[in-house]
Formats: structure tokens, C-alpha cells, sequence
DNA sequence: TCAGACCCTCACAG
DNA sequence: ACTGTGAGGGTCT
């Protein structure tokens, strides 16, 4: 038996949000999206006035949901904090209803730490073989794919590495090992860091094998979201030299302070537009 | 600052 | 079909 709500809301982009390489594990069906949320199989649609939501357990209250998909964001205020330049106004037009979601800390991490070189599906392969493997599986409504839980952090603690590189992460398997040995001993509070400054938050994450700053701030943005995260990839290292300093060939550095002081309170929105923007225009010019 | 290494897979040549 | 090659939402030494 399903359980169904509906939300309704005119500014949000199911399409473009769960599908921009912030969560790995949203598979898209004929008109719909599922996936799994803090322990739940849900599935997504997207209607004319909202989003409609189904999931398998009991549900008293939708606030889980609404949190993870950032329901109460007043998402124009967010747009209006831009820098009123053409290449953001053609971003802001071309992912209309583009979100960040809140996803939980200890999934965000490991799946970055999966991330690095590595291609979007990829990724997603990674992370569906880990949780086929060592995930709790759910209940699934008939006709739908099994689908598992993330690993918890003590789950994957005890593991060792050869049984890690057996999901064919490679070299990242003793950095996922390790982050989830700290996780689950108590060395790294995952929920202290929301207190944290973004600088002291930066500090914790890094300090795990495997995490340095892109991944730390992917983190930050797509699961603490701390506004001014902004993840600095090969893609948005490329576009923001090709649109901001097309002479000119800037230092790491003097990316930084631009970032830093261009994009506003909201850069790290600001980043996932352009980034999503970039990877749909070389798309489709291919 | 700067390569080179790291594991593995897939796309794309030839 | 079959092998060779390069690079992929990085990070460490």
C-alpha cells in the first residue's frame, strides 16, 4: 500500500535537480523519478502545480521530504543574490527551476570520496554495487527494481579493504574505509559540523585521507548547505576561465578570490547553475 | 608550485 | 572483433 502527497510548488525542477551530479542514485522512469531517502524507497513526479510523492512505509509527516527537496526556499530571493552578468543570466534561463537538495552527511561524503576521476556513471555504479552488497534492502512496491540502503558507517567499518575494491572503487577504497572507521567510532561527528563555521567545517572534512577541497565543499553544499560551499572541478574551473577570463590564464589562487568575492552570499547555488549549464551546452553541441 | 601515481572502466581510434 | 590509448565532479606525496 502507497502512501501519496502532494506538494505544491511551481518552481522546481525534479528533471534538472536530481539528475546534476549532486545525488548518485535517482533512477528515472517513464514519468517519474525513484529513489531512496534516509532509509525509504520514494518515488518523485513531477505535475503541472508540483511534485507528487509515493512511498512504500507508513508516513505521518512529510517533513523528511520537504527538507531533502528544500521545499520552504524562497528560490527567486536566491537567483535575485546573483552577479548580473550574461553568462548567470543564461545559466538562470536555461535551468529554470534547478535545486539543491539536503542529503544526509554520511552518504554525501563516502559518495564524493567515490567521485574522484571518475565519470558520472561511474559513480552511480559504484554506489549501486556498494549498497546492492552492503545495504539493508528496502521495501520496493511491485514492479520496481530491489533497492538498498545506503551502508551505514559501521556496516563499512568492519569491512575490510579487498572486500571495499570488490565494488570496484579502486585506489578510494581506504579512503572510504577509513572515513567510515572515524564515522563510526566517534573520532568525526558528522552532526558538529553543521555548528561550524565554513572554514572549521572545511578543516574537519580534509583532514580525512581522500577529501580535499572539492570534495569537502561538495559536501558542505549538497548536504549541510553551507550557501557559500562552491566546489571548484575540472568543469567549473574550465567554464570559469572560458566565461571570466577568456585573455588571461589565472592562477589557482586568483580563482579563489574571484569566486570568493564575485558570486555572492549564494555562490554555491550560483556554481551548481553554471555548472549544470556547461554540461548541457556541451551536450548539445555534440 | 608541480608532476606522477593511484584503480578501474568506458569511449573511441586504428 | 581486437588491442591500444586516454581520460574521467581529485588527492596525496
Amino acid at each position: 500500500m502507497l502512501n501519496e502527497y502532494f506538494f505544491e510548488t511551481n518552481s522546481f525542477n525534479l528533471d534538472a535537480t536530481l539528475d546534476s551530479g549532486q545525488a548518485f542514485r535517482w533512477v528515472a522512469h517513464q514519468d517519474s523519478w525513484s529513489g531512496i531517502i534516509h532509509g525509504r524507497w520514494v518515488r518523485l513526479s513531477s505535475k503541472t502545480c508540483g511534485i507528487l510523492a509515493e512511498t512504500t512505509s507508513p508516513v505521518t509527516s512529510w517533513n523528511w521530504l520537504a527538507d531533502y527537496l528544500q521545499l520552504e526556499l524562497d528560490i527567486e530571493s536566491v537567483l535575485k543574490s546573483f552577479p548580473r552578468d550574461q553568462h548567470m543570466e543564461k545559466a538562470i534561463h536555461t535551468c529554470h527551476g534547478l535545486r539543491l537538495l539536503r542529503q544526509d552527511p554520511w552518504e554525501t561524503l563516502a559518495s564524493f570520496i567515490l567521485s574522484s576521476t571518475k565519470q558520472i556513471v561511474q559513480i552511480r555504479q559504484i554506489i549501486s554495487i556498494l549498497s546492492e552488497r552492503h545495504g539493508e534492502p528496502l521495501k520496493v512496491p511491485e514492479g520496481f527494481a530491489p533497492a538498498y540502503d545506503f551502508p551505514k558507517p559501521g556496516t563499512l567499518a568492519i569491512l575490510s579493504e579487498k572486500e571495499l575494491r570488490e565494488c570496484k572503487m579502486g585506489f578510494r577504497a581506504p579512503y572510504l574505509l577509513e572515513a567510515a572507521r572515524c564515522v563510526d567510532s566517534g573520532a568525526l561527528d558528522l552532526e558538529s559540523i553543521r555548528a561550524l563555521s565554513l572554514s572549521e567545517a572545511r578543516l574537519k572534512l580534509t583532514s580525512l585521507h581522500g577529501v580535499g577541497n572539492k570534495i569537502a565543499d561538495c559536501v558542505l553544499l549538497f548536504a549541510y548547505g553551507f550557501p557559500e560551499a562552491f566546489p571548484v572541478d575540472v568543469w567549473i574551473a574550465r567554464a570559469l576561465r572560458e566565461l571570466y577570463f577568456p585573455k588571461r590564464k589565472p592562477t589557482t589562487k586568483r580563482l579563489q578570490n574571484f569566486i570568493s568575492s564575485y558570486f555572492g552570499p549564494n555562490s554555491g547555488y550560483a556554481q551548481q547553475y553554471l555548472f549544470h549549464y556547461m554540461r548541457n551546452r556541451e551536450t548539445n553541441l555534440k
